[in-house]
RNA sequence: AGGGCUGUCGCCAAGCGGUAAGGCACUGGAUUUUGAUUCCAGCAUACCUAGGUUCGAAUCCUAGCAGCCCUGCCA
């Protein structure tokens, strides 16, 4: 990732510009969720966005709940929300902030809006509301309410605070244009009264601003200097706009929108992955196939692959799809770096070596990392029993086949050359042994005979092996576009999605491994134990990925 | 009486009047005790369409076409 090499995005010219031309000093910026929903994939990208913006520019970012709704959120999604910027390695500035820490500053900035004569109350119940708003194509009618005087409507404003009156019995709004093309500005709602616990505010308010009315003003209270949010909020500039502009707020913040990220193959919205939960389609908001954060993580994705596939996939105000193959080449190039290799059998086959000693083991070693040597190397133990994958043995073969094969040879990795006899059968004809010599001398070189190994297999002692559940994932839908149209998303969910394997063997050293290792499982894949099921009396890996595999490809 | 935004390779994406970067994917080939990695090579006479301006247009002008968003007291 050569982040200098890269040609600006279009808000860091922005940001450049304002900073040459002395418009700003300092790039403030925030990450503003709302706590009603586990984040996703797509919040990992504003968050990365809004993050790394203030870290490439020396400023700072701020880790706001846009907490205006009481009804729809909840202090076990603030929680969630902190671990996940945390997890992708940002720390905001100061204390997490919340709108509603500003819900009296608001409160006497609505006031000033109706001394202004800029601000109503309004008595139109929330049909007949939608009913003077008029339509795309036609003008809206006056409230009949707004002409009411400054007197009037203070105390009014007064009394919906005070809880005189019912739940969507009245609203304060703006006192904008009922006549314009941009319905956001037909006087919108400013507050509404909702009799409703708040999970930071408690019972304080029955009152609560809109996010319109809140955003902006926050974004001057924290001295935001460009508050990014994604394309849907273009037509809410003007008002956003219009209340910096017309309250004496210390700032005066400004709007830019960008496109939110889309994943083909994936569905994210809040809606969707919540009936995936709710109705047990997956295993909770962190199941490995999920595309929130938190199942990114219990999945074994890395931070750092995870910002990389945002900063490859780039900001712009095009609304497009995103190929998965993009995420996943993230994945893997990260994982490829860091990953410790191991060898795991995922459907043994027993190989019984039989010109070696029965007692004999001898000790093989192997690098940890063959690209990097630093990372040292690990032991293993070899003896005359050995397991091998099913997949990696046949009784015949065309030459395309570069794996174990009767009368063939084939190189055990890290190990031996070895060539099969036999393939002992049950009852049904199924291969449950491959009988098997070990070329002499051929550790660490070819036969001395000349006859070289077709290809590199991997394998376990069948003796000492550490015995382990492995968990495979693949897409949680089959269809590039689950939820385009009309489609009903759940129509595609891929029944093949998970397959928990028994009994694999991983070799020895995988007895230490930790929640935060993550492994390659030479000629498999990367591999991480779950958190949610792995015990050090019965592992558990997940596949993060598999390995790129060019031979099924082609095979196929 | 509609408004806002967007259209460059299969997918992302540079380009900002001087003759189409890069990444993903894909296809060849080299190296390889992972069919991985790495490496090298190939991959848009063409930029939504049609006109126009210009010596020169993806870039400017005009007219179209297509897609997305907006009629919550959600964010």
């Amino acid at each position: 990732m050569s982040e200098t090499s890269r040609p600006l995005n279009f808000i860091e010219r922005i940001i450049e510009e304002d900073l040459k031309s002395g418009k700003v000093n300092t790039i403030h910026t925030r990450f503003p969720p709302e706590p009603n929903g586990y984040l996703h994939v797509g919040h990992a990208k504003s968050i990365w966005l809004n993050f790394g913006l203030a870290q490439r520019y020396g400023g700072t970012c701020n880790l706001r709940m846009d907490d205006t709704n009481p009804e729809k959120e909840d202090e076990e999604y603030v929680e969630s929300i902190k671990a996940d910027v945390q997890w992708l390695g940002y720390q905001w500035d100061g204390e997490v902030r919340y709108a509603s820490d500003y819900f009296d500053q608001l409160y006497d900035w609505a006031v000033y809006l109706i001394q202004q004569g800029k601000a109503f109350v309004c008595d139109l119940n929330a049909e007949e509301m939608r009913q003077y708003r008029g339509t795309l194509n036609e003008a809206g009618k006056e409230s009949p309410f707004r002409t009411r005087s400054i007197e009037e409507n203070l105390d009014l404003f007064e009394r919906m605070r005070a809880g005189e009156f019912a739940d969507g019995s009245r609203t304060l709004r703006a006192k904008i244009d009922m006549a314009s093309p941009n319905i956001n500005l037909r006087d919108p709602v400013l507050y509404r009264i909702k009799k409703a616990t708040h999970h930071q505010t408690g019972d304080k308010w029955c009152i609560y601003p809109s996010y319109d009315y809140t955003h902006g003003q926050s974004d001057a209270l924290e001295y935001i200097s460009h508050s990014i949010c994604t394309l849907e909020f273009e037509d809410h500039r003007p008002l956003y706009d219009w209340c910096i502009q017309n309250l004496p707020v210390p700032a005066e913040p400004h709007q830019y929108e960008f496109s939110r990220l889309n994943l083909n193959y994936t569905v994210t919205s809040k809606r969707r992955l919540k009936q995936l939960v709710v109705e047990n389609h997956v295993d909770g908001w962190n199941d490995p196939r999920m595309p929130t954060i938190s199942g990114m993580r219990r999945r074994g994705y890395t931070p750092k692959a995870i910002r990389n596939f945002c900063e490859m996939a780039g900001v712009t105000k095009v609304e497009g799809v995103v190929d998965l193959s993009m995420l996943e080449h993230a994945i893997r190039d990260d994982l490829n770096e860091i990953s410790p290799r191991a060898m795991c059998v995922l459907h043994p086959l027993k190989v019984t070596l039989t010109n070696y000693p029965d007692d004999k083991v001898e000790t093989m070693t192997a690098p940890v990392h063959p690209q990097n040597e630093a990372m040292g190397t690990r032991e293993m133990p070899f003896c005359c029993e050995i397991l091998i994958d099913q997949d990696d043995f046949r009784e015949e073969a065309n030459k395309q086949y570069k794996r174990l094969v009767l009368g063939k040879r084939v190189r055990l990795r890290n190990s031996y050359v070895i060539e099969a006899d036999a393939a002992i059968k049950d009852a049904d004809g199924n291969v449950i042994e491959v009988r098997a010599r070990v070329i002499e001398n051929t550790v660490g070189k070819d036969p001395a005979d000349g006859v070289k190994a077709k290809g590199v297999i991997h394998w376990v002692s069948a003796r000492e092996n550490v015995d382990c559940e492995v968990r495979l994932y693949d897409r949680l839908f089959n269809d590039p576009a689950p939820d385009a149209g009309g489609k009903n998303y759940l129509e595609f969910i891929n029944p093949h999605s998970l397959e928990i394997l028994q009994g694999c063997k991983g070799e020895i050293g995988l007895a230490n491994a930790t929640l935060d290792d993550r492994y390659q499982f030479e000629r498999e894949g990367y591999f991480v134990l779950d958190s949610k099921y792995s015990t050090p009396e019965k592992p558990v890996f997940n596949r993060v990925i598999g390995l790129k595999d060019t031979w099924e490809k082609a095979a196929s």
